[in-house]
DNA sequence: CTTCGATACATGCAAATGCATCTAGTTTGG
DNA sequence: CCAAACTAGATGCATTTGCATGTATCGAAG
């Protein structure tokens, strides 16, 4: 039923996971202890960043969990840190009584550009020496591929 | 000074590690979900995963500390909670009156043992059916390529 | 329409986290 | 040898997090 490799393929999406795992610890240290997020904690720059992206400048609090490695209430509590510092706005969503939509105010979106330029600058200067365009691309597709395939279940 | 694709690359790098984020935070939620993690948050696992990793089986605090996403003060008592569960023991160190030595317990290594396990198998059922060998192999050498130039500074 | 289960988000509370600081041991420069 | 600067790790305290649960809305079945 195994075929003869079937433990060394454990084995090599073990070290896969790991190797990726650690790389990413490795870049986040580097990226949150730089001055970029001295005003803002980098979840919650996460967070405007993604609201920043998405098309219709409205997200479901739910949609932005799955993005993000936090529980429903902690996002809900720093939603709250953000609204109050008046970054982020609450609404209704106007189709579904229970849910909320999140959406930048001027000022949410003027931080998260500020917060962004520095941030991706900081990106590039450690990904940019580490790898070759190339092996960027690929590692873009790995990931992705590998995000995609998680998320579908 | 800059090439005629500067800012592409700077958001070629910018992309690459949104994916890598991405992707380690939609495989991270699903692990940590698993049942693997009821008797252990997956935080403390990793403490005693790498020690069980290590040919001398003692590690530094600081050591640790390099590996994993956690200041040093909650590290300090992550292991203080570790301890107290009689899973690791400290040590100081014989060279450096300063230095902590971490070392696994019988119960430390046997609960890791455990847990690895089940977590392999875990790894395993999401990352096998997302990427063939070939690609994790690559996944797996981009990610150390980086990790480690990233750590060199 | 009503009831019952499911879903979206909020909240009380205990636990975990980070910052600043403290203690103790080490290294350096005189 | 000594003092000053430095490093490893521990600790007080305020903030953040997650679990369990609460509230309101939705959707399905009768």
């Amino acid at each position: 039923m195994s075929s003869p490799s079937a433990s060394s393929a454990v084995r090599l999406a073990a070290e896969t996971w790991e190797s990726l795992f650690r790389s990413q610890v490795a870049v986040m240290r580097k990226l949150q202890s730089g001055p970029a997020f001295k005003t803002l904690p980098v979840k919650e720059y996460d967070v405007l960043f993604t609201l920043s992206k998405c098309p219709s400048g409205q997200l479901r609090l739910n949609e932005i969990n799955d993005k993000v490695l936090l529980s429903q209430s902690s996002l809900s509590r720093l939603v709250d840190r953000l609204e109050k510092r008046g970054l982020v706005e609450r609404t209704t969503a106007p189709d579904d009584g229970r849910g909320v939509l999140l959406s930048l105010t001027e000022a949410g979106s003027e931080l998260q550009k500020a917060i962004g330029r520095e941030h991706v600058r900081d990106i590039a200067h450690l990904v940019g020496p580490a790898l070759t365009a190339e092996e960027q691309r690929e590692l873009l597709r790995l990931t992705e591929k590998l995000r995609a395939s998680v998320a579908g279940h």
